[in-house]
DNA sequence: AGTATAGTGTTATAATATAACAAATTTTTA
DNA sequence: TAAAAATTTGTTATATTATAACACTATACT
């Protein structure tokens, strides 16, 4: 049994359970008053099973938002290659699987011919569902 | 004389000021104990500086470290469409200027189509300059 | 069984960011 | 140039996000 398919814990089970049943992505502090009702009672214990689960790759942080979604991609890479649309409106959030811009970004080399590890990248716009409202609303 | 060549306020002044004196990125609580002998008292009069001159391009947030960084290139667009390459182990963060990569990025389309205002993309690896310090850590 | 590793529960506190409001300044428009 | 509009300031208080520290428990490894 190798290390990848360890269970998880108590806490990181009800932790990602909550962030997968979430269209959108939660907040740190949603998810400890959401779970308070399973024994989960202070930051600390939520920030840990966050942390455990961000560095397996259950879930990404979306760094403009500081908030946690599941991970959409079963084999995401760790350390992380994650690339995100965002709706700048609802704020919305979609995991981007898209080989060619993957390989794009896996070859990327700087000046100095480094080679990164990882990488993350945010996309902004508005969502297919916001552009309709917005145009709706343009009518009246 | 158009909108963007109007002048900084004393407090952005001030603000961007220290950012551009710092090669790395700073926090906003650094630059508030740092400009405080400058008559900046408190965390909403470096908030607000910091807003508008990320507004105007003249700065990036580093959305991975929650700091600052002076932007590197004259005519960085807003929206903002910023890539950066940062140090797991210093923390030195550049601003990465490379035509080809912005071209992969802004002709990039969701599966929906959606053309996207802006994005950020955040590499992460290890610097020249560390890297070569674990190099003589290894040889000991 | 014994040791190492990982996870738990808890309290307190650190670090980051914004709300709200009155006053002053600068820019625009009439 | 005077009035109106928009921006910036100074201030206090508070909201939000995240971690330190410590004693303890559970699980995995040899
Ligand atoms: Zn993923
Ligand atoms: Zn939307
Ligand atoms: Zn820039
Ligand atoms: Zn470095």
């Amino acid at each position: 049994m190798n290390k990848k398919s360890k269970s998880l814990s108590k806490n990181q089970k009800i932790v990602l359970d909550f962030i997968q049943k979430n269209k959108k992505p939660v907040k740190a502090y949603s998810i400890l008053s959401n779970v308070q009702k399973k024994g989960i009672n202070a930051p600390p214990q939520v920030y840990r099973a966050l942390d455990k689960l961000i560095k397996i790759g259950k879930i990404h942080r979306v760094e403009s938002q500081n908030s946690f979604v599941a991970c959409k991609i079963s084999n995401c890479d760790t350390p992380h290659k994650t690339v995100f649309s965002i709706c700048n409106s609802c704020e919305i959030v979609s995991e981007i699987n898209d080989p060619k811009l993957f390989k794009n970004l896996k070859d990327f080399r700087d000046k100095d011919g480094t080679v990164f590890d990882g990488y993350n990248l945010e996309f902004f716009g508005t969502c297919k569902s916001c552009k309709n409202k917005q145009i709706e609303n343009t009518k009246h």
